[in-house]
DNA sequence: TGTAACTATGTAATAATATAACAATTAAAT
DNA sequence: ATTTAATTGTTATATTATTACATAGTTACA
């Protein structure tokens, strides 16, 4: 899906900034934490920005470990179809950007023919690293 | 996966019971609000016996939702290869179970040849009732 | 320009979800 | 019998997220 906003406002840069800057993913008291020179002292003004900018996919929600990831997925034009790695050891978590994955899942339809305007899928294992 | 645990204990025979009996996705503070009646009065209580049910594949959880549902997938021998379709309007939450999709999606291998022991997987949609 | 509608912000309070820590009890294994 | 592990009960606290309301800025356009 196409970008819905061009500009971002001042809270919501902020916010992308700090989780940009992040290799893994942020805590939203984490973020907050890190943000409050910036002058956003209360969870609104953090839980706010986090809503937008996944809303416009340009971070997302591990559910998982309820943390937030910038997407640096540029095939990533599908803000609803996301698709992640996760080392249970080291907390590693990686976009997975294979379209052959996005493609199969699009168009996956269960028995009932229900079709699914967005997915969520989260693989864990144990990283190179850490065997 | 095979059962790990034959019997279970009181608590999570209470706590398993009650997920059982709803048809939906129950939130942990509702469990422990409906088991207050049977003696388990306090949080710990509760989410011991869920993280005890979760491991051994007797609910899953819908971690978008932080919700657990019973696990009526008779086929579902695999507690760690979990896939849900989610109706974003009425929240009805069915587990799916597809042969096809759960060996398309055990087998995956990233880029970098990372094999994964676990995926969860959370379809979004409108349902049929809902359209 | 005025003003209405919408979007974003600031702030305090609170709700909802989950875990830590410790003592006591019960079940299983040797 | 002894000891090892699993389960339970309890209090307190940590973590994650939202409600509610007041204020300010921005956009659309009459
Ligand atoms: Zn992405
Ligand atoms: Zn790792
Ligand atoms: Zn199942
Ligand atoms: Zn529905």
């Amino acid at each position: 899906m196409a970008q819905k906003q061009e500009y971002l406002s001042k809270n919501q840069k902020i916010v992308l900034d700090i989780i940009e800057k992040s290799a893994q993913p942020m805590k939203a008291y984490s973020i907050l934490f890190n943000v409050q020179k910036k002058g956003l002292k209360a969870p609104p003004q953090v839980y706010r920005a986090l809503d937008k900018l996944v809303e416009i996919g340009k971070i997302h929600k591990i559910e998982s470990r309820n943390a937030f990831i910038a997407c640096r997925n540029s095939a990533c034009t599908i803000a609803n179809a996301t698709a992640f790695s996760i080392c249970e050891s080291c907390e590693d978590v990686k976009e997975i950007s294979s379209s052959k994955l996005s493609k199969y899942l699009s168009n996956f339809q269960d028995k009932e023919g229900m079709k699914y305007n967005k997915y969520n899928l989260e693989f864990f294992g144990i990283c190179k690293k850490c065997k």
